[in-house]
DNA sequence: GTATACTAACTTGTATACAAGTATACTTGA
DNA sequence: TCAAGTATACTTGTATACAAGTTAGTATAC
């Protein structure tokens, strides 16, 4: 079911966005949240009706999200697989995976600009807390790994990324936005935790980079676990199926 | 520019494919061959002409394509990015990357149905060879690989394979074709190779599997090199620009 | 009551139509 | 000859139409 008179996705990052990437990024969204229930069979037709736009562009969403595992394309219509917590550590094993690897790289590089553009983006995620800005701070948050990311000149490590970016971004939107609303005190840890990334990198010194890619991890994990809960007991309350 | 009238994708590899698969697939072998030059600007409705179909399939081919960096779609037109050999030692970055990550993980699991599994298919690659089918020998050679992944089960590992595996596998199967006209007797050497992936991963052995994984990429990137020259002098003859 | 066959309402895949925007080429004016 | 403006022929994005196939439900025959 889906929910559109209560959307999720922030309006302001689809200024540019197509149509299908609109629906795309809501109905994923949706799905994250458990808003659309895992097992949900949505058909072409019906999601054109509840967006009130046609099959055009709906396809090309859900093709988008086949391509993200969100939903299998079967020959009735598009089955929705929700993440389990197995999903998002194994999506924390490829971020580590291809985090590690880009850190190898840029150990033999000059990282100053990088390192200038990273200082930057924590800069502005203490704004976005300043003024209890949750969407704000996911997008820094996101944009931190993607800088990264980008640090080095690597096609294939782009497109793995490029795959992940999507679940990444509503995953870490909604469980900002939990966090804002419930324990604020903690992100002075989030922001400590990417100086420290930084210093890592600035300093070359591996054994820093793998701590605190490893604390970014169990952090994350940690505030995924509660907005599994959270998520699930609310879904009890809402969630009338058809 | 298209070449329809000389298809260079295995028919019966598109059995189950629809249109707009079939498209994509005839069309990245063209472009990864370089019969389709990088910087062209492929239109979907001349694409829709070539094959005579309608522009539907050939948006949702385009849109593969480009998710697989081999277009990059702009305003006005889908401008063709050929592999380089940068791309193609990304591309192996990656391999390296995955498959060093999946044996640590079969390490720890039982290996012996994926060993049985791998033997066959080993079997298989040599019949290939006895009959000089190049295409049925890299259709095995990507399924070896293939296998080795889904031996673990591995969401985004999966799909990290699924995005990289079109482009392979129009390389794999140009290169093969390449060393079944030129040299055939190497192939023993990739027989050998690929018992040695099986040798390692049955021992477990981490220096086993490193060097044969490593084996494996020069011995590919090498004919990938002279594939490449054989493609550009050919071309230079071929290709008449429109 | 049960099983089988048929109908009707869905599904996707592909083709076509239409709208809005862009680049290029030609024409017209000086 | 050169510049500017307009017209035309492209481009994509979205909507709609049509065809082929699947599923489910109902009605009918036994």
């Amino acid at each position: 079911m889906v929910l559109d008179q209560e959307r999720l996705y922030p309006e302001k990052w689809l200024v540019r966005a197509s149509t299908g990437e609109r629906i795309a990024c809501e109905v994923r969204i949706q799905i994250i949240a458990g808003v659309i229930e895992s097992g949900t069979v949505l058909s072409e037709n019906k999601l054109a009706n509840d967006f009130d736009v046609s099959r055009s562009p709906v396809r090309e969403a859900l093709k988008l999200l086949a391509s993200e595992n969100l939903v299998r394309l079967e020959r009735m219509g598009a089955v929705v697989h929700a993440l389990t917590e197995k999903h998002i550590t194994e999506m924390y094993d490829v971020r580590i995976l291809i985090e590690t690897f880009v850190f190898e790289r840029l150990v033999s590089q000059n990282v100053n600009p990088l390192i200038k553009e990273l200082s930057k983006i924590v800069q502005m995620m203490k704004v976005a807390i300043d003024y209890s800005d949750a969407d704000e701070f996911a997008h820094q948050d996101l944009l931190f790994h993607e800088t990264i990311i980008q640090g080095i000149d690597h096609a294939y490590i782009s497109m793995i990324w490029k795959n992940l970016r999507p679940i990444m971004e509503s995953l870490i939107l909604l469980s900002m936005r939990q966090r804002f609303r419930a324990n604020v005190e903690d992100f002075s840890r989030v922001i400590e935790n990417h100086q420290l990334y930084i210093d890592a990198i600035n300093q070359k010194d591996r054994q820093l980079m793998n701590q605190s890619l490893h604390h970014n991890f169990d952090d994350v994990q940690q505030t995924i676990d509660q907005l599994w809960r959270t998520q699930q007991t609310l879904n009890k309350g809402e969630v009338t199926n058809d």
